[in-house]
DNA sequence: TCCCGTCTTTGCGCCAACGCAAATAACAGA
DNA sequence: TCTGTTATTTGCGTTGGCGCAAAGACGGGA
């Protein structure tokens, strides 16, 4: 079985199912790309050609609007499918995958992925129950950025991302990559003054500890106080 | 071939490409299903057991926060899928769906449409591209409410109503079905008294024209121009 | 070691939009 | 026709968070 940069393609969701042959196959017809931080392995409006998979590294998709402001989609951890445009339906990308640190991803031709997704109902299933996640992610976001104060939709995006990436320290749960306290701002649709301020003042009540793109969560459950109950 | 309530099947984008006898036995499985305006197909947390497809009437998805606030993820037009949580990887139905005027759904149940999908790959590439625009969308709102103005997204969402639903008047054009100031609210994370202040000022300047839960737009032209240029 | 680019912090004024309140207006059912 | 319920409009005070500005920090590369 293939084991690529330390990573267990089996264990990977969208492939849960799949057989071992039919995984080897699907696997052979991939090539791998990379993209060093602060790359893109594609960008906004680009021809959507292929889909990804990362298997290392971190990646952020950024929309940008006409006027300028920029918006993250969502954060990619290694195991996680991105840039799955065309198979989705769409022609082109809807926003840029930018490489937070150096970064892999197994590319597939979109239209051979079609073809393993027609030919393996499994491969299908999973990427309907993936999508899914996705959506309601989206959707949650969505009635967050739409009904709740800055400080609040701050506090769920730490959680998400801890949840997401969390690396244990002496002190706490740190962030496992880096995050500019503007990611912060343009995941919670802030501004990263704002941004700045509130983990200024959790710092100061003791509840994370912060410096440059790092984030360390001192106190998860007063987060989660924060996130849920508006305290 | 089957017709219910003067719906052609055959033109619904999930079955596109399926072959006739494939659908009419997916048809055999369905049950019919109606609620009158002001009632729910299902509520927010409920066990999401099937899946639907509207058939005749218009249904809004509704997701309540926990401290009372809603927020519309989706109006459904006839021919659309909805209430799908089961096969998209959820147990429960993340909203409510709420019949806006007497609306007619076919129900399969959720382990049936599974294994419609499994033994038919187009249904499932189909069902991959509806939930890719899905997708697309909510990022789309997201972006939108996280960093304009609510003027332009209160023109952005009646843009979208319309081109959803248009019904064309001898003044102009109309959304084709009852929609509240709070309806309009609840979509763009606004309050009703902001969207009824802006429609006012529109139709003051003779862009559109409203009553009781209708909306006739006058002047699409320089509802776009508000939604892009930020005029 | 120094320098320069990137990231972060903090202050201050302002305004878009909310929250509250109260007066219509329109429809549905008795 | 009357009445109760649901929608809509409009006023007014408040404020959360933005926009602008400027001054630190940190860290990588020469």
């Amino acid at each position: 079985m293939d084991n690529r940069g330390g990573f267990d393609l089996r264990r990977v969701l969208l492939f849960r199912g799949l057989n071992g042959c039919d995984l080897t196959a699907l696997l052979a017809k991939a090539r791998q790309e990379a993209a060093v931080r602060g790359s893109t392995f594609f960008n906004e409006c680009d021809d959507a050609l292929h889909c990804r998979l990362l298997v290392a590294g971190r990646i952020k998709l950024v929309q940008t609007s006409t006027d300028g402001n920029q918006v993250v989609t969502r954060f990619v951890a290694p195991g996680e499918m991105f840039g799955w445009a065309q198979v989705l339906g769409a022609s082109v990308y809807p926003g840029s995958a930018e490489a937070m640190v150096d970064s892999v991803a197994l590319t597939w031709d979109a239209a051979s992925m079609r073809s393993a997704l027609a030919a393996h109902p499994v491969l299908a299933l999973n990427a309907l129950e993936l999508l899914g996640a996705r959506l309601r992610e989206a959707q949650d976001r969505l009635r967050e950025v739409a009904t709740e104060r800055v400080e609040r939709r701050v506090a769920r995006a730490l959680l998400r991302l801890a949840r997401q990436s969390a690396r244990p320290t002496g002190e706490g749960v740190e962030i496992g990559f880096p995050v500019t306290r503007q990611d912060l701002a343009e995941t919670t649709g802030a501004t990263l003054h704002t941004v700045s301020r509130i983990l200024a003042a959790w710092e100061h009540s003791g509840i994370l500890a912060g410096s440059r793109q790092r984030i360390v969560l001192l106190h998860p459950g007063r987060l989660e106080t924060l996130a849920e109950d508006g305290g």
